[in-house]
DNA sequence: GTTGCAATTGAAAACGAATATCAATAGTAT
DNA sequence: ATACTATTGATATTCGTTTTCAATTGCAAC
C-alpha cells in the first residue's frame, strides 16, 4: 500500500466515509500521473484501463482528494480546471504559456517569504496562495 | 472627455470597431466604480440608471475593455468572475478572505522583481501575472 | 444631409463545466 | 449474515457565459 492510500483511508475513516474500489482506482491513477490533467483526461484514461467509473464520481472523488490534501486544483483562466497530485511533492507555482499551453513549474523562496511578510503586515492569516505567471515559453517567443 | 474614453475611442478606431452609446455608458460606469464587481452588479446598476443595456452587451463590452487594458478580470475560485478598472492605477495583487469575502489589495515591489527574475531564469517572456493570497482577514481570524 | 454597408444590438437559444437527484448497489460495523 | 447508510451511475439541472440572427445604428463616402 502506498503512503497516499494510507492517508486517504485515514481521511475517509475519520469522516465516516467509505473506501470504495472507485476511489482507490482514481487515487492510484492520479498518483501515477506526473502532468497536470483535466477531469475529462482522467475519465478517459480510466475508461481505457477498462474501468467504467462515471463522470460524477470522478468529480466527487477529486473533491475528496483535494480536501484530503493529496490533490491540488489549478486556477485556470479558461475552463476546464486542471488538477495535479501534490502528495509527496514540495510546493511550487506555475507559468502558463499563452501560445502552446505548456505549464512550467517553479519554486522561489524569496517570493514565498515576502508573501508571508505582506500577509502579516495586513494582519491577514494566510492559508494558501496561487501565483500564475502568464506569457510565452522559450519555444514560443 | 476623460482619458479612459480617449483611450477606448482610439482602441476601437484602430480595430475598425464603433464607439456606441452602450459602450460609452458601460465605460463611464466602470470608471466610476471603485470596487471589484461582478457582471450582474454592473448590469443591475446600469438598469437602475435607466439604461437598458443587455446582458450580452455588458459581457461583450467588458471583453473589449480588458483587451484595451482599461479593465482587469480577477481569477476568482468561485464564479462569477470579478472585474475592476485598472486604467490610471498602479499594479496591485489581492488577498481574498475565505469567510467574509473581503478583497484586500496590496503591492510588493520585491515580489514583482523576483517574478521577473524567475521568468528570466526559465527564458520565459512574462506578459502578466496573478497572485492571490487566500486566508482570513483581520476581522475573521 | 443622404446613402450604403458592415458593425452592433437585444432577445432568445445554445453551450458546457460542474452539481444535484434518486433508485439501485455496495462498504462497514455488529 | 444482517442492517444500515454511504456511494454509485444515469440522467436531469444549474448557471455563468457565448452564440445566433434579424433589426438597428455608427460612420464614412458621396
Ligand atoms: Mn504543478
Ligand atoms: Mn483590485
Ligand atoms: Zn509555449
Ligand atoms: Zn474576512
Amino acid at each position: 500500500m502506498i503512503d497516499a492510500e494510507r492517508k486517504f483511508r485515514e481521511y475517509l475513516s475519520e469522516k465516516g466515509l467509505r473506501f470504495t474500489s472507485e476511489r482507490l482506482a482514481i487515487l492510484l491513477h492520479v498518483m501515477s500521473l506526473h502532468e497536470h490533467f483535466a477531469v475529462d483526461d482522467l475519465h478517459h484514461q480510466l475508461r481505457q484501463k477498462g474501468l467504467s467509473i462515471s463522470h460524477a464520481t470522478v468529480f466527487r472523488t477529486l473533491a475528496l482528494l483535494i480536501d484530503c490534501g493529496i490533490v491540488q486544483k489549478l486556477p485556470c483562466e479558461k475552463m476546464p480546471a486542471r488538477y495535479e497530485h501534490i502528495f509527496g511533492h514540495v510546493h511550487h507555482d506555475h507559468m502558463f504559456c499563452l501560445r502552446c499551453g505548456r505549464i512550467i513549474e517553479f519554486h522561489n523562496a524569496p517570493i514565498e517569504r515576502w508573501q508571508q511578510k505582506v500577509a502579516e503586515e495586513h494582519r491577514f492569516q494566510m492559508t494558501g496562495h496561487h501565483l500564475i505567471i502568464r506569457g510565452y515559453c522559450e519555444k514560443c517567443h
